[in-house]
DNA sequence: AGCTTGAATGAAAGCGCTTTCAATAGATGC
DNA sequence: GCATCTATTGAAAGCGCTTTCATTCAAGCT
């Protein structure tokens, strides 16, 4: 029950003396119209603050520029980042941006992938590949292109980064200065497929270089600055603490910082810590964190480029996407 | 051209051995069938996988189930927090968000209304009150709920918060400690009520005390990290520098603090600063930062709240939300 | 000149759903 | 016992747009 009065394209082509077809075409395809009709369309469209609507145009077309993204919470540096860049990639060719937050938990990500899918997006991002297979199904039953980031698998096209190789070259670069007992807090493991992945790229590293990530050296905590502390402060009341951290994002590694400061423990010289992610943030923090940093923004906007390739019936391959150890003043040489 | 296959409502139908309007009052009416049917009918959609089309029923029924927020950025602690409990508000009573952001432009901002108005959102939700009469013309004709957040005007509901108070509360916490000289750092002024609200707040609460802000001692940065060192930069750099510094934002606030750091300037022994926002970040931060806390989550709740009423015909008011000052350890006596 | 071709436009059939409006059938009241 | 309700269900008319398919007309060929 829409109510009177709105402007609607047959409203306009009266106006314009032409058919609505014409209307529909000036919006469209204006490229089939002679300049003179395609000019007066317009003028008439203007002049009447004509709005097409988007949902009687979705039904006909079956198209509805619009974009769905589910992430496991907006509230995070890192998921707002690549959000961002998905949007403003995405309103250049006119697409809009539906979201959806699961918070970390797969029954709310299926229920939001039904949401998307039934509001008619013509494409869906996802974070990560892990999740039931119900979910899979429904995914791969819909009739519209699926990208997923931050870790791919064979089911879909997606835009990654190698989460192992973050994980290892925070190890590779701990080991390096000398550390020996290294121990690492992430976040849930559990429907987290890239805090696992990075976990078990530490753990190749070490084990590579003879040293070995015990269960007690690792610590599992909510995604916090204070799961961060709390992480840290058990492992350090361990009999034999460990002398370097990893910190499976940075906001853990931050936390980490934060707790041995509170417990009158330096960074870097009686502790170091690296973070995995490359906040702004943790250039800032003092000391600065050494993190193995991960291209975030272009994940967001890779992704609508991807996204928008799939939909146009284009050709858009997975990706991944480098990440880089950045040394900064939160790691040192052990003595 | 939706692609062959997909089952709609009118399978189901035949499926339940019903007639299509009993389908959909399964889905949206239930109460108005029989237990019999409704099971009949429940069953039939389950096992045909059946997911209604959004588009069509939009169409149809003229509400969209999808609300609207249009913010500076996504990438923002403050914004990204507030939609995320929009988000997590909207969903539980079946509601998507559409985001766009205009990324301080308010052209796009104009464009991202257009955008999502016709999209058929149900309701707007955009950040303050400032913005071209067009902008403001398009949203009055708007047959949808708009609201405003941080600001509002007489022309629409808005969940608030008191922006002056806030720069006021700032401001009097430095002048109680004794501080004569104070700057302060906002963020771009233009198309920024908010910042222009806090400064106006500092500014009348120094005028009271009989300080006065001058021109001189107010820098305009952009809302980053390296914009607070910037500002905070170039006023310690005036012949008569400031001993207390405010920033518009905590993130303006930290980037003070970072700069004097890197001065070797004690904060707060040499200089005190106090934020505005209560970020989690800034009790994290060393010093920890004194602020005026605002309660950003509680803004995304109630807004979804309050535009949920007005969709569903209720009423609900403009709303003001408390602010609060948070002293930590970033502000001292002026010796 | 007669025919083909292409460009520009219109007519009309839906897209998949919601929602009056009617119809039917028991149930209720006097 | 008959009119009046009330609860269920169905029929059918759109919601506002897109998109074949046809049609028209002028230009280009032989």
């Amino acid at each position: 029950m829409r109510q009177g009065g709105r402007i609607k394209l047959s409203d306009v082509a009266r106006d314009a003396g032409v058919s609505p077809a014409t209307v529909s075409r000036a919006i469209a395809q204006p490229h089939l119209l002679s300049e003179e009709t395609l000019a007066k369309v317009r003028a008439s469209a203007l002049r009447l603050g004509y709005l097409p609507d988007g949902a009687a145009r979705a039904l006909a077309s079956g198209r509805s520029m619009t974009i769905g993204a589910i992430v496991p919470t907006l509230d995070s540096a890192i998921f707002a980042r690549a959000l961002q860049a998905m949007q403003s990639t995405l309103a250049q060719e006119g697409f809009l941006l539906l979201v959806a937050s699961h918070e970390g938990h797969a029954a709310a990500e299926a229920q939001a992938v039904r949401s998307l899918l039934g509001r008619g997006v013509d494409g869906l991002m996802l974070v990560g590949a892990e999740r039931p297979p119900e979910t899979v199904a429904m995914l791969k039953e819909a009739r519209v292109p699926i990208v997923l980031t931050w870790c791919g698998d064979g089911n879909f096209t997606a835009v990654t980064i190698d989460n192992v190789l973050a994980g290892r070259l925070a190890a590779e670069h701990l080991i390096g200065l000398g550390h020996r007992r290294i121990g690492m807090v992430t976040g849930q493991l559990r429907f987290n497929d890239r805090q696992r992945a990075r976990l078990a790229g530490a753990r190749a590293a070490l084990a590579e270089a003879g040293l070995g990530l015990p269960d007690q050296l690792h610590s599992e905590q909510a995604v916090t600055l204070a799961g961060g502390r709390i992480g840290c402060a058990t492992l350090l009341e361990l009999d034999d603490p460990p002398t370097a951290l990893i910190g499976g994002i940075d906001l853990l590694a931050i936390g980490c910082m934060e707790e041995a400061h509170a417990r009158g423990i330096s960074v870097p010289f009686g502790l170091s810590v690296v973070g995995i992610d490359g906040l702004d943030m943790s250039a800032h923090v003092s000391p600065s964190l050494t993190t193995v940093h991960l291209p975030i923004g272009r994940i967001g906007t890779l992704a609508a480029e991807t996204l928008m390739a799939l939909v146009a019936g284009r050709f858009a391959e997975t990706t991944m996407l480098p990440v880089e150890l950045v040394v900064r003043r939160s790691t040192a040489r052990l003595d």
